[in-house]
DNA sequence: GTCAGTTAGTTAGCTTTGCTAACAAGTTTG
DNA sequence: CAAACTTGTTAGCAAAGCTAACTAACTGAC
């Protein structure tokens, strides 16, 4: 079936109410990510750091869809606070090489933990069925998400 | 079940892959919302309006889970481009009253077929079945959102 | 009726995050 | 080697979020 064939209203109204749900879950969660002691975005951009070992600063930028001078200056905030390390290639000198400290492992986690925790106890309250759901769902949304044009 | 009962580990793990996939979402989104002319936030702000009929700042504010000072920008913004009109209350000098103008209303029904156009593209990719879980999915959300603590 | 307290919204000032444009330094290639 | 490309940074702008402090308006107790 095409993208613009049968069910195009049903689509449509689909892709408003997870764009509205998107908003309203992270504004959600702002202020927790606050009280971590870091913002969303630096949260982040430390996961990728930590779970996706030594990474280029460009990169980092890619894979959070976010252009190279934006990933500068995070990842500058993040090693003011001695989260992450800048670290030159041996071969090839244009390129910074981002490594987490131990202090930014454990923040992440604890981070981490403290932002789940809060929007883990309403999924928790779900019965097992709505969470099966609820994981269908994030495959089906993180293909649609990737493949965004 | 004990919202840290048996899963805890499944509902942990849910909890941080939606919110992963929130904040990419809305990545993949933000620049088509500035094609529409407006940002995110405006957008949403008005969408209230207009399908919320006449409603107070303090409530908007509420519904968009922001603080007052914030949604005095926003909606400062609105009115600029002439999306939106504060009136008084006749019986409570102290209480605005926002409405959307014709401008505002076909501008948003337009922000929003362009907006969802994108991410309708690949949602219409999918199997009315993978459709029929997203659907679900996002009632099971919305009660999880709007429970957060 | 007045005065204290509360409520609704605004203003001021700060931080963070995003962008583009312009630049510096390093690498590759013709 | 010089030209062109790549990687990252700097500079400067706008938007959105916050708190603190303020004004104006309403409410209630006396």
């Amino acid at each position: 079936m095409s993208a613009r064939g049968r069910g195009t209203r049903d689509t449509d109204e689909l892709a408003d109410r997870w764009h509205s749900l998107a908003i309203h879950l992270l504004r959600g969660l702002r202020r927790e990510d606050v009280q971590a002691g870091l913002t969303g975005p630096r949260l982040s951009a430390l996961s990728v750091i930590v779970f996706g070992g030594p990474v280029t600063l460009g990169d980092l930028a890619a894979a959070e869809q976010v252009k190279p001078p934006t990933m500068t200056r995070l990842v500058s905030a993040l090693e003011r606070e001695q989260l992450v390390r800048r670290e030159k290639d041996p071969d090839d000198g244009r390129i910074v090489r981002l490594r987490a400290t131990a202090k930014g492992e454990s923040l992440l986690h604890a981070g981490r933990a403290r932002r789940v925790r809060r929007l883990a106890a309403p999924i928790g309250e779900l019965t097992a069925a709505e969470r099966g759901i609820l994981r269908q769902a994030s495959e089906i949304l993180a293909r649609v998400v990737s493949r965004l044009p």
